[in-house]
DNA sequence: AGCACGCCGACT
DNA sequence: GTCGGCGTGCTC
């Protein structure tokens, strides 16, 4: 009797297939396999070997195995399979995201090399009018060790021609190196970075991987230094075999950061994000299942890569909500860092100069180090944020006279001013003052944004766009204007208001057009007078040391909003963006504009002090029993009808009757349509995170059996980020 | 998710 | 008479 396997697939299934293994293999849990599924070949991954097999099933063999190793190490592999069950996201998908494109589609686990090119004939055999046939080969026999495919196009031959030759034998594949590159080992020379008083207080503060797991928040307020921390800890805790992981946000992972960390570990430094391609992402993933000692500086899929000696993990910027994955298998990757420093014996820092209310919560709770960095680095002052009401001022784009005559002294004194604008585009609505029309998404509940410089109106929930008009659609009145705010709105009212000063514009529209950032950057820093208006975009950890004003045009938001969360991620916004006034030798201002100065959180605002608006907002959170103090998860639906997906929900909904379990719904999104979808939503709250596990799990495993209208839908969201 | 099987409408 | 629509069910 042959051995049985359990294999997990990249389906969305919930359920593992058996497979008879043959004689001669041996398998075990996180290898690849080619096997049968139905009538065609699959790729999969072991789960399980010598397990007892179904009965009444005649289990088809195992095809073979990729290799003859685990692709996904024991420890990677038990991280996944925690995920899977934690988020409730199936099994075969969970393994999946942590290979390669490349390999899950079954393409060899070894590096992409290029073929060398070798001659091995002459020019004589070939037509006359093959002359540049006959080119290529002589330049080619020029080359005795033979060259790249890429050299050939290079030097202006074409892969037709190559191709040619190889077909009539004149050239040959050289023989491939067969010595392959054992570990790379680097040489450290550069020193860690000084470190000031304060800082080096923190970094002593900080477990060593000795200590086994550790879990620290570093509470390191804007222009602290935190970076230099990291790189102090990794230059004196990291050992020669050792790997680490430094998980940052999408948009800060840009080549300044990188270049950070060059200068201090040189060729160690190694990058993963959503810019690389298959092969790059193969060579990565190579790199560290082969446990190279890299320092790997990733985004949040990163946190999933199969590391085989990972010794510290750092989150930095550990609040941002881009660590969640609002799709699929919605995991956060600083949720998963901690759990897999938990798995490593190793530490795991998490830094901010907002955390997050869980984290926070969790180093109140003692579960976490909390580890206070409250001194900007070098001279540079903390700055002095205001509010100023605007209730009963006239606004001239957005900005009241006083915020003008701030931007104005702050420009005649050669410093540098930042405006910050919530959204992107000309205004968020276009109105009819004759009717009271607003144009609207045709296949959204949302208005359009009225973007002026491509005299578009555009969606920004899904990717509707129409020509702008001059007029009103419906009722053809030229009394048809823009209402409400928008970057490029603000750019123009200050360039007309500013004419001797660049105003410099940031955010997705501006920085898509331009290629990059970049540019912009480098033009800021040169240190001449000027203004940048932008989004959240320029709130992320840049540095400009000539700041000296950040103006908000509008802080109130999030204050009144239905979303939880939204209270918190104001406050952090607003700090991050403070937080770009003053970081050089001059000080800093913060000028709010609201219509709400009284309300508590603003006036906590001023005194800068992150923590106090996190115990207010933790006091809230309690009360209206919310995370941290209770866990919840929501089960969406999404379908041609409203209908259809509160039906699902309210098929779900009785299930959920548990004694220590509380619904919420089912309701229609905050959004309820969107691309044409309708979505609706069913939360659950807890105070026992066990208990809500296990009945996601029998819950799945139920809705995995029933049967929705065609374009019906549902999810689950462990731990959600957005609750509209 | 794929993929095949299967049962009803407009075409050569 | 068939080509093809997508509903339903299955994959060890």
């Amino acid at each position: 009797m042959l051995p049985t396997a359990r294999i997990a697939l990249n389906r969305p299934l919930r359920r593992l297939f058996d497979y008879l293994v043959p004689e001669g293999l041996t398998l075990q849990p996180g290898q690849r396999v080619k096997i049968p599924f139905g009538r065609q070949q699959a790729i999969g991954l072991v789960v399980e070997t010598e397990v007892e097999p179904p009965q009444g099933i005649t289990l088809k063999p195992i095809h073979s195995a990729l290799e003859s190793w685990p692709a996904l190490p024991k420890e990677t592999f038990q991280l996944l399979s925690w995920a899977s069950d934690y988020y409730q996201h199936p099994l075969g998908e969970c393994l999946f995201t942590a290979l390669p494109p490349a390999l899950r589609r079954g393409r060899p686990a070894a590096e992409k090399s290029e073929d060398w090119w070798q001659a091995c004939g002459s020019g004589a055999a070939l037509p006359a009018n093959a002359y540049k046939q006959k080119n290529l080969l002589e330049w080619i026999a020029q080359h005795e060790q033979g060259v790249k495919s890429s050299a050939v196009t290079k030097a202006g031959f074409t892969r037709a021609q190559l191709k040619a030759l190889h077909q009539k034998e004149l050239i040959r594949i050289a023989e491939p190196d067969v010595s392959l590159p054992g570990h790379q080992t680097y040489t450290d020379t550069v020193a860690a970075p000084e470190l000031s008083p304060a800082q080096a207080e923190a970094m002593h503060q900080l477990p060593a991987p000795s200590d086994g797991f550790s879990a620290s928040l570093l509470y390191g307020i804007t222009g602290s230094g935190k970076t230099e921390i990291y790189l102090h800890y990794l230059k004196q805790h990291l050992t020669a075999k050792g790997q680490a992981l430094v998980l940052v946000p999408e948009i800060n992972l840009t080549p300044q950061t990188v270049a950070r960390f060059k200068r201090y570990f040189g060729e160690r430094i190694l990058v993963w994000h959503s810019a690389l391609n298959d092969s790059e992402r193969l060579n990565a993933w190579l790199k560290i299942r082969n446990g190279e000692p890299v320092i790997l500086i990733g985004t949040r899929s990163a946190v999933l890569l199969p590391f085989t000696s990972l010794e510290t993990l750092i989150v930095d910027e550990e609040h941002d909500n881009s660590y969640k994955q609002g799709e699929g298998f919605r995991y956060s990757g600083r949720d998963v860092a901690v759990y897999r420093a938990h798995l490593n014996q190793c530490p795991v820092i998490l830094g901010s100069a907002t955390p997050s209310l869980e984290s926070y919560h969790n180093a109140l709770a003692g579960k976490y180090r909390l580890i206070k960095l409250e001194e900007r680095a070098g001279n540079a002052r903390p700055p002095a944020i205001s509010l100023l009401d605007i209730r009963s001022r006239p606004l001239e784009g957005g900005l009241s006279r006083p915020a003008l005559k701030a931007l104005r002294q702050t420009l005649d004194s050669g410093n540098q001013a930042l405006v910050f604008v919530n959204r992107r585009g000309y205004a968020p609505v276009m109105m009819c003052f004759d009717c009271g029309h607003m144009v609207e998404c045709p296949r959204c509940d949302t208005r359009l944004t009225y973007h002026r410089r491509d005299r578009a109106m555009r969606c920004h929930h899904c990717d509707f766009q129409a020509p702008a008009t001059d007029t009103c659609p419906k009722c053809k009145s030229d009394a048809f204007k823009p209402v409400g705010q928008g970057t490029e709105r603000t750019e123009d009212i200050l360039a007309a208001a500013f004419p001797d000063t660049p105003v410099v514009r940031v955010d997705r529209d501006s920085t898509q057009r331009k290629g990059s950032i970049q540019n912009i950057l480098e033009q800021v820093n040169t240190g001449k007078p000027c203004i940048l208006v932008g989004t959240q975009m320029l709130a992320k950890g840049h540095d400009f040391p000539n700041v000296t004003l950040v103006v908000v045009i509008n802080a109130d938001g999030g204050l009144f909003s239905v979303d939880f969360r939204a209270p918190e991620q104001l406050v952090q916004t607003l700090l991050q963006v403070s937080g770009r006034a003053g970081r050089g030798t001059k000080a800093g201002n913060v000028v709010v504009q609201t219509c709400h100065s009284d309300h508590p959180l603003l006036r906590t605002l001023c005194n800068g002090r992150y923590l106090d608006m996190a115990d207010q907002l933790l006091e809230e959170r309690e009360s209206g029993q919310f995370p941290p103090f209770r866990a919840m998860a929501i089960f969406r639906a999404e379908a041609d009808t409203m209908e259809q997906s509160l039906q699902i929900l309210d098929s779900i909904k009785p299930l959920t009757h548990v004694p220590g379990i509380e619904t919420w719904g089912p309701l229609p999104a905050l959004i309820a349509r969107r691309a044409d979808r309708h979505r609706a939503q069913l939360v659950l709250n807890t105070d026992n995170r066990r208990r809500l596990n296990r009945l996601l799990t029998s819950i799945c495993q139920t809705l995995e059996q029933k049967r929705f209208p065609k374009g019906a839908k549902w999810m689950i969201d462990v731990d959600p980020q957005e609750t509209g």
